[in-house]
DNA sequence: TTGCTTATTCGCATGATTTGCAGATTAGGT
DNA sequence: ACCTAATCTGCAAATCATGCGAATAAGCAA
């Protein structure tokens, strides 16, 4: 995603309006890597500004979307996480605290070799599930990030 | 999947009945490779068996799950399908009628070296998007699957 | 076959996530 | 300061899935 400069720019040029709450969510989630839900966003923009409407939350980042700002990926039939890192990549899902990573992988297209040969894919996404290093760690359980599951 | 009489089989085993609900469950999900949603299977067992409850329909698929004789897969958010394909597999999923191909990937374990050292991966799925042969294909557009797209 | 015990089924309520709608509000230009 | 269209907000409603309790029926024993 774009920085939130960049996207008042690009807002303001379409017509669109700059309004406190968006400013807070372009904010929100610039360089957010946590790949957070509309709920997680709610909930740490209300800190920051009581009275948003979850309403408004969607609406925001369902336009971000729309606009190719914004990517959304869902695992396991939970909620959908929203991802603003739009640069090729994967995921690395923690089945302990529910953490999501992201994950480059070169090579990918050693495998698209052995897909059957009738189907023309546009986009391969591969997901990991397994024990992100916090977790597997023995020491210092202290510290550990709050378990996130939604499943 | 195993067969609806080694299913049987196994219900007797554990002490759980046999009704005709589940029987009727096990022959639509022997050998179903269109990865159906519950809501799928309800309408399908429906026609066969008027009366029979959509949450019943749930309860024995899940059951399945629980007991490892059926595997759970969503995409993008959309309701869980359910695959009785428990070998290691993958899907390739058509943006234009919504049908979900099984994938077998060779090689796979090529690309998980990249990803970063401080997880331990235990399962990998990969999920292609793009055109299946039957909306690729320009003659013949009779006969084409109906859309079962969710979003 | 009859009856008993307990697993199942069924329908409804409830929960979680997301979208539709309409009126109140406000950004941004005149 | 004023206008107008874009936004925000709250609430209803849609979708998907699960909890719960009462009614039902499978499997077993007599």
């Amino acid at each position: 995603m774009r920085s939130p400069e960049q996207l008042v720019e690009r807002f303001r040029s379409e017509g669109l309006k700059i309004t406190p709450q968006r400013q807070l969510l372009f904010s929100l989630l610039h360089e957010n890597a946590e790949h957070p839900t509309a709920e997680a966003l709610f909930t740490t923009a209300s800190a920051q500004m009581p009275g948003i409407s979850l309403r408004t939350v969607y609406q925001t980042l369902t336009d971000l979307t729309e606009m190719g700002e914004l990517g959304q990926v869902t695992f396991d039939g939970g909620a959908v996480r929203f991802d603003p890192n739009l640069t090729d990549h994967h995921h690395a899902v923690c089945d302990q605290c529910g953490a999501i990573a992201d994950v480059s992988i070169d090579h990918l297209d050693a495998v698209s070799i052995s897909k059957p040969n009738d189907f023309s894919p546009s986009s391969t996404s591969v997901v990991f599930h397994g024990t992100c290093a916090r977790c597997t760690m023995p020491t210092s359980n202290l510290d550990k990030p709050t378990n996130n599951q939604t499943k």
